[in-house]
RNA sequence: UCCUCCUUAGCUCAGUUGGUUUAGAGCACCUGACUGUUAAUCAGGGGGUCCUAGGUUCAAGUCCUAGAGGGGGAGCCA
């Protein structure tokens, strides 16, 4: 007989007719002459409830089946007698596929903590909640290139293995097959790198904007969602050393474009999952919500996952220049009493985390887009204003964490290209291939990078970003 | 990298100003009871390198020093 996912058993009626399930048992529960299993198999949140009657059975065939154990149950599915569930499987044919040791299987029916899961990643999958996340992230990965296939963008799989540091993005991850006891050296003792694989030095990717241009300036609408690695030092909740992300490029765009695309794109990615993740986003809200029973009343969320998801899908995202944004942080009421960390005064300085939190969180109580930032803080190939001053970046601002998108319309002239680099020592000659589209056929173009990631942590309403990949890296861990 | 907190049973946690037996509870596990349970319930049982290494003390899970691992915050950013 072939196997009957549980998603689609559940949506059954009890009819009695004979399904075979398998699965992984999450829960047992006994008495003299009938035993419950709730059975998963990773298809949907549910479980699927497994009657087993000791009339049918001989009284042991439980022994070794506990939370954790696989299994294969085929029998009547049937309307149950229970509350709690629609239908139920009344068991004519048990096998147990592989035990699952209670003395040694860590989880258990119950509440564990996500910092225990992590340390258990290989099982975290078999938990409500992982399950959960994993569908949403699916789902979402699903959404991202439906929704740039509907758009008329082409997917371009830039390289993995760079052999240029493409913005400075970050400290970067060095390959090489040489061998790092006895390394080759030059006369001058400098290790050689022309012995090495790809006869230069070469590193794993920060972004795959750079080549994501090349293609768009051909293609017009291209986008890269792949992962990407940054060797920095950073154990914050929102940083991974390996992260994937999703860099779009368009041709012909200019600053507004691309924050229409931004704004249209970050709706349709939440609405992808209201629409198909109901059951997950649910349980993840309950979760949410049960978390936040412990904290004080003035540090939990105004508004439920649910509703949080909702209003992004139907608010205007706020557009300020950044001068506006200073202006505005300089008159607020936390500056002037001085509860910032870090005060603002003067025109010029990069905004901190508390100051973007402010703006989302309690000036406009909506996702914030900022433009038009300083030259200074920001990178060689982003668009110069006609001030002299600032640039066509923008940054996507989301309540509770933060810059989810950063992006910019990108310096198509040759001349001013190459004088920010010298500006800010960025290696002229490495780049000439990046020069070249500047040079022959040069359009006005935009894009900008989303964190995968950060977009899950905002629809999942987790808080931790290693819990919704499935194997974070971060420095000093890489266990599984 | 900086600041800060934590580490006691498989898991989640108590453990008082350092001092009374053999360091406790719930869950999990084992045994028994129970005719439909919903993280079942009831009774009983087994289970400990109190993170590691030093130190203070008549006496350390508790105090001190160092280290390891983890959490939260900051910076860098996506």
């Amino acid at each position: 007989m072939k196997r009957t996912k549980i998603k689609d058993a559940l949506s059954m009626s009890g009819d009695n007719r004979k399904i075979l399930i398998m699965g992984w048992v999450r829960n047992k529960r006994a008495s003299k002459n009938l035993a419950f299993l709730a059975v998963n198999d990773g298809s949907c949140l549910h479980h699927l409830q497994v009657v087993i009657d000791f009339d049918h059975f001989d009284n042991h065939i439980l022994d070794d089946v506990h939370t954790g154990a696989s299994v294969a149950v085929e029998g009547k599915l049937s309307t149950s007698q229970g509350t709690g569930q629609n239908v139920e499987l009344q068991a004519e044919d048990f096998r147990l596929l592989g035990k699952a040791d209670p003395n040694e299987y860590p989880l258990q029916p119950k509440r564990h903590s996500l910092e225990f899961l992590r340390e258990i990643a290989h099982l975290r999958f078999r938990t409500n909640l992982f399950g959960a996340v994993t569908r949403v992230r699916h789902a979402m990965i699903f959404a991202v290139h439906k929704f740039f296939n509907d758009k008329g963008f082409y997917n371009i799989h830039s390289p993995i293995i760079t052999g240029s540091d493409a913005e400075g993005a970050g400290e970067m991850f060095q390959v090489t097959t040489l061998d790092l006891n006895k390394p080759p050296k030059t006369k001058d003792g400098v290790i050689d790198y022309s012995k090495d694989f790809f006869g230069k030095q070469t590193n794993l990717t920060v972004s795959g904007q750079l080549e994501a241009e090349l293609a768009a300036l051909a293609m017009s609408e291209v986008y890269t969602f792949g992962p990407t690695f940054r060797a920095e030092n950073s154990n914050t909740v929102r940083h991974l050393a390996e992260f994937w992300m999703i860099e779009p490029e368009m041709a012909f765009y200019d600053i507004n474009d691309n924050m229409d695309l931004a704004e249209e794109m970050l709706k349709y990615l939440v609405r992808y999952a209201l629409d198909n993740c109901i059951d997950d986003l649910k349980f993840l809200e309950q979760r949410r919500t049960n978390e936040e029973k412990q904290k004080p009343q003035n540090e939990r969320s105004a508004m439920s996952l649910l509703e949080r998801l909702e209003f992004v899908v139907a608010s205007d995202f706020k557009r300020i220049t950044y001068t506006e944004a200073i202006d505005i942080l300089i008159e607020s009421k936390p500056n002037k009493k001085k509860k910032f960390n870090y005060p603002v005064e003067s025109w010029g300085t990069d905004l901190q985390s508390e100051h973007e939190r402010f703006l989302v969180e309690k000036h406009f109580k909506t996702p914030v887009i900022i433009t038009d930032y300083p030259k200074d803080i920001k990178a060689f190939y982003m668009k110069m204003n006609e001030d002299n001053k600032t640039v066509r970046a923008m940054d996507v601002l989301f309540p509770q964490i933060g810059e989810i998108i950063g992006g910019s319309q990108r310096e198509e002239n040759y001349d001013m290209l190459t004088k920010r680099m010298k500006d800010m020592d960025v290696p002229e000659k490495e780049m000439w291939w990046f020069l070249e589209t500047r040079k022959f056929g040069t359009v006005p173009h935009s894009g900008y990078g989303l964190g995968f990631e950060r977009l899950l942590l905002f629809v999942t309403g987790l808080n931790n970003i290693r819990d919704v990949i499935p194997f974070p890296r971060t420095p000093k861990n890489a266990e599984f």
